[in-house]
DNA sequence: GCGCACATAAACACTA
DNA sequence: TTAGTGTTTATGTGCG
């Protein structure tokens, strides 16, 4: 089929036979700093040693995990050594199904957070100790080590899942997870190369060995614990579930209490299907997902391998999250540390102080912080339908109307910078956040076709580039493209071109500059709005439709002064996704666009139609030329999309 | 209240 | 038969 659901799972058959050998070093290294750094290990084994032992004996270190996760539970085992910061045992022993880690992050201070997690850490070392005792084994150092691997693959879950708090809990204080901090992981989980991910996921779909190598496996026949095993199984998996928080806050392991696991969804199961990476098996009911949990995704190499791999997601994530908040940062300084520049239009953008999507923003962002798109263009629709911007969930949980499907939308999409603007300069953002670009439909196929090479593409190739460009379009697929059908048809702005190896579809810009309201050029009332703090919010709907769909017009470059030069530069940044077309800057700095529009429609002949075209209202032209602070225009490309060379006088 | 633009949903036909 | 494609209609929303 088609991309759609890149980003949602990774639907990876688990055949392929890759190793997952190069995942495991780094867990390795992070199990074993978790495991020194309580120095719990005292007279026991070191966690180096573990590794090399785990190796050799997976199939014992599977059993030792299952045993020492059992035996956490156990009441004997609770003689932990306290943290400096004390947890509320309470607290510190309740099981993931009674808690999140969100809960746990809004009810914990970050100390309390950090030692909880300690705590679960020495417990989890004590158990090794204890497990040792139980099953009086006289395991030299290579066998004890079986697993360790594991064990250290728990610890570095338990260090991903602090950094993870952490990182939530720090972007909760800078505002920028204020609700939904798994939301916000979720989208950046998105941001995560979909390829990427299917890659880790062959690799680890199929890990070597992983019911073979355990009947091969010689050493310890632990079938003799089998029966321990079935009743420790579920300890085991309700242990690991505490060590094994995704990103998104979700666990991921099953929740064997009866109660529990059909009381509530479990964060494995959705729509009918099982959500473990890799697996898309139906299961009817809960009753039959934790059946096919049991079965398929019971605490094996395997599931182990590919917890590994969630690991290396969330590693990923770590770091792409750590990118953006660097370039989150830098663009804040950019916008508050700059000295001088014009209040009245800088202001609205984010922090403004009037209308109705400024109230909405700030209950969203706080006060200071930009939003996610931190160009002019920064989206308006998001912000209406929850409490982040970033949020997929929270985008779909509150993009429904009537119940279900995305919300409608209409004035939302409206906003102030061109699509080409606004695609260059938050192209990552919008590929990687669940974030509903601010155009419409109409709009965004028009640009999918004339940023084509031939100008032309297949409805295929329209969905593709909707996924390709936007993570919001790589769900609810049936609903955008059934807007993207209706909308070619409805159009007549878009021709359906018989071609040789089918129809293709082409951009009559004449239609699509006619479907247009036009008057808008001069309009007292935009240029007050424009002027007065440049209000994006307090824009009526018409010159926000107006202003997202149509570019500068000759009239309203006229009432600008020249672009200031940073607004010049940035004519020419962004244009990754964009770069067929390019915009010249003559020497007075004025823009003018010098390609021929019929670059955008040379499929269809175009008539020019200089008197529509150029009492066009272009505001951000306005914008251009006086919001030197704010990275807009780097458009302009819509500039030349919806101007005509000839209508500049 | 009306018209417009838009989004969404759905029915239907056609075709590979 | 099915999925994809394309058309059409209906309905709701927000705005001027």
């Amino acid at each position: 089929m088609m991309v759609e659901s890149a980003s949602e799972t990774i639907r990876t058959t688990p055949s392929n036979q890759n190793g997952v050998s190069s995942l495991t070093s780094q867990s390795d290294g992070g199990g074993g700093r978790e495991g020194g750094s309580n120095g719990d290990t005292n007279g026991e084994i070191s966690p180096v040693d573990f590794l090399h032992l785990q190796q050799q004996h997976p199939r014992w270190a599977r059993q030792f995990l299952l045993q020492q996760a059992s035996g956490l539970n156990s009441p004997g085992n609770t003689e932990v050594k306290q943290s400096p910061v004390q947890v509320p045992v309470s607290m510190a022993m309740m099981s993931p199904q009674m808690i999140t880690p969100q809960q746990m992050q809004q009810i914990l201070s970050p100390p309390q957070l950090q030692a909880l997690l300690q705590q679960q850490q020495a417990l989890m070392l004590q158990q090794v100790k204890c497990t040792r005792r139980q099953h009086n084994l006289d395991l030299v150092p290579g066998r004890l080590q079986l697993g360790s691997k594991q064990l250290a693959f728990q610890q570095q879950l338990i260090q991903m899942q602090q950094l993870q708090q952490q990182h939530i809990l720090n972007l909760q204080r800078q505002g920028l997870v204020p609700m939904q901090p798994t939301a916000a992981m979720q989208s950046l989980q998105q941001a995560m190369c979909p390829s990427d991910l299917q890659q880790l996921w062959k690799e680890v779909s199929g890990v070597p060995s992983s019911e073979e190598a355990l009947k091969q496996a010689e050493g310890l026949d632990l079938s003799t614990n089998s029966s321990n095993s079935t009743s420790a199984y579920p300890k085991a998996a309700s242990t690991h579930i505490q060590l094994h928080n995704l990103p998104n806050g979700q666990s991921h392991t099953p929740k064997r209490d009866s109660h529990e696991e059909h009381a509530s969804s479990h964060p494995l199961y959705g729509h009918g299907e099982c959500k473990w990476p890799g697996c898309e098996a139906l299961c009817e009911d809960m009753g039959q997902f934790i059946k096919h949990l049991n079965n398929e995704h019971a605490l094996d190499d395997r599931s182990t391998a590919q917890c590994r791999v969630q690991m290396q997601v969330v590693q990923q994530l770590e770091i792409q999250l750590a990118k953006e908040s660097e370039r989150l940062q830098a663009m804040m300084t950019h916008l508050h540390m700059r000295p001088s520049e014009p209040k009245p239009f800088n202001q609205p953008l984010n922090l403004a102080s009037s209308g109705s999507l400024l109230k909405r923003d700030s209950e969203v962002y706080p006060e200071g912080l930009p939003h996610p798109p931190t160009s002019a263009a920064t989206p308006i629709t998001p912000l209406r339908q929850g409490p982040s911007v970033i949020s997929s969930s929270s985008l779909h949980s509150h993009s429904h109307t009537h119940g279900v499907g995305p919300i409608r939308r209409r004035n939302s999409d409206k906003y102030c910078t061109p699509i080409a603007s606004e695609l260059a300069q938050n192209c990552e953002f919008y590929k990687n956040a669940d974030v509903r670009p601010p155009f419409t439909y109409a709009s965004l196929i028009r640009h999918a076709i004339l940023e084509s090479p031939e100008r032309q593409l297949t409805l295929n190739e329209i969905y593709n580039w909707f996924t390709r460009k936007f993570a919001y379009f790589r769900r609810n697929t049936a609903t955008w493209k059934n807007a993207v059908r209706h909308n070619l048809s409805l159009h007549k702005c878009f021709v359906r071109v018989e071609n040789v190896k089918g129809a293709v579809w082409t951009v009559d810009e004449v239609e699509y500059q006619k479907r247009r309201p036009p008057k808008m050029t001069g309009s007292p009332t935009l240029v007050k709005n424009m002027i007065s703090g440049l209000g994006f919010g307090s824009l009526n709907a018409s010159y926000q439709a107006a202003l997202a769909e149509r570019s500068l017009s000759p009239l309203n470059r006229a009432l600008v002064t020249p672009p200031s030069a940073a607004s010049l530069n940035m004519l020419h940044v962004g244009h990754d996704d964009v770069s067929s077309t390019v915009e010249q800057v003559n020497s007075n700095g004025s823009c003018s666009p010098t390609l021929s529009p019929h670059q955008y429609s040379h499929q269809v002949h175009v008539k020019e139609e200089p008197t529509e075209l150029e009492e066009d209202g272009r505001p951000m032209s306005l914008l251009a030329g006086v919001t030197h602070s704010l990275p807009l225009p780097s458009d302009e490309r819509d500039l030349e999309e919806d101007l005509p060379t000839e209508e500049l006088e």
